[in-house]
DNA sequence: ATGACGGTGTGGCACCGA
């Protein structure tokens, strides 16, 4: 069972590059980020040609989230439970596996510009939303996977410049203690239970040659339970899409899971 | 100190992202 998460930064311009990730990297499931397309622009038939269902939460313009699934997603939720948003940036189902069902939560998380800005604040009241609602989440489904673009790094290996960009946005403490908050549910980081390069970053500025000098952020994260961490047999990111024309800023992290049949 | 690149929507640019 591999599941992967990609902010592809328009679905309309990259849906070519999903569709050859796909065909490379035939993942049982893919939760994609900032589709930036209402769901009546959304490419079903296309993917449903590459094997993939799909659970669709688009915005025109910004936003929007998608769950593509081999099997049928079902019980499909929008948004977080309990949180009011005019913005789509969550969504959840739960998939079937000859080993039982499996909860899965895709999240771009709100980017939250500068500390001391409103929309700072509009981020540390969502992420409060959402922990209120995975605690709830985690004791209905203990098989959970939340993925997706998190907008925070969690610690200083994950940045290219730990000094020089300390308590700027996506490395404050309060966002890390909010992020530190979601793991103490009793979720984990699928990268950091191996081993890993040095300076591995899942984004890029488009700007001053920033891939190639690899001045980046780990940002796009695969969280699993407590009761998953003992299936988790590899985290990875893959870079190589980073290197099409015209790419997505992020680029996939995918998780394998060997999941124990439940008793 | 600022902008740098890229996407969208619209309009000759502004806004947003991270």
């Amino acid at each position: 069972m591999k599941i992967a998460t990609w902010n592809v930064n328009s679905l309309a311009v990259r849906l070519p590059q999903v569709l050859d990730w796909l065909a490379a990297n035939p993942v049982d499931a893919l939760c994609l980020q900032e589709l930036k397309l209402s769901d009546d622009k959304f490419p079903l038939e296309a993917l449903a040609a590459a094997g993939y269902q799909c659970a669709v939460f688009g915005q025109k313009t910004y936003n929007g989230v998608a769950i593509l699934s081999r099997t049928p997603p079902r019980d499909i939720v929008k948004n977080i439970n309990g949180f009011s948003d005019e913005q789509s940036r969550v969504v959840a189902a739960t998939l079937d596996t000859p080993q039982g069902e499996l909860r899965l939560v895709n999240g771009y998380f709100v980017n939250g510009q500068a500390p001391g800005t409103d929309k700072f604040e509009y981020k540390l009241r969502w992420l409060d939303g959402l922990r209120t609602w995975l605690k709830a989440e985690l004791a209905a489904h203990p098989r959970l996977v939340v993925v997706g673009d998190f907008n925070i790094t969690m610690d200083d290996r994950d940045t290219y410049d730990a000094e020089g960009l300390r308590e700027t946005i996506h490395h404050t403490t309060e966002e890390r203690e909010h992020l530190k908050g979601l793991l103490g549910l009793g979720l984990h980081d699928a990268f950091r239970l191996f081993e890993q390069p040095e300076k591995s970053y899942s984004w890029w500025d488009y700007r001053e040659f920033a891939f190639r000098r690899n001045r980046g952020l780990r940002i796009d994260y695969i969280l699993v339970s407590d009761t998953l961490k003992p299936s988790v047999k590899s985290c990875v990111i893959d870079k190589l899409p980073r290197k099409n024309e015209r790419p997505s800023d992020h680029v996939p992290v995918i998780a394998e899971f060997d999941l124990l049949s439940k008793a």
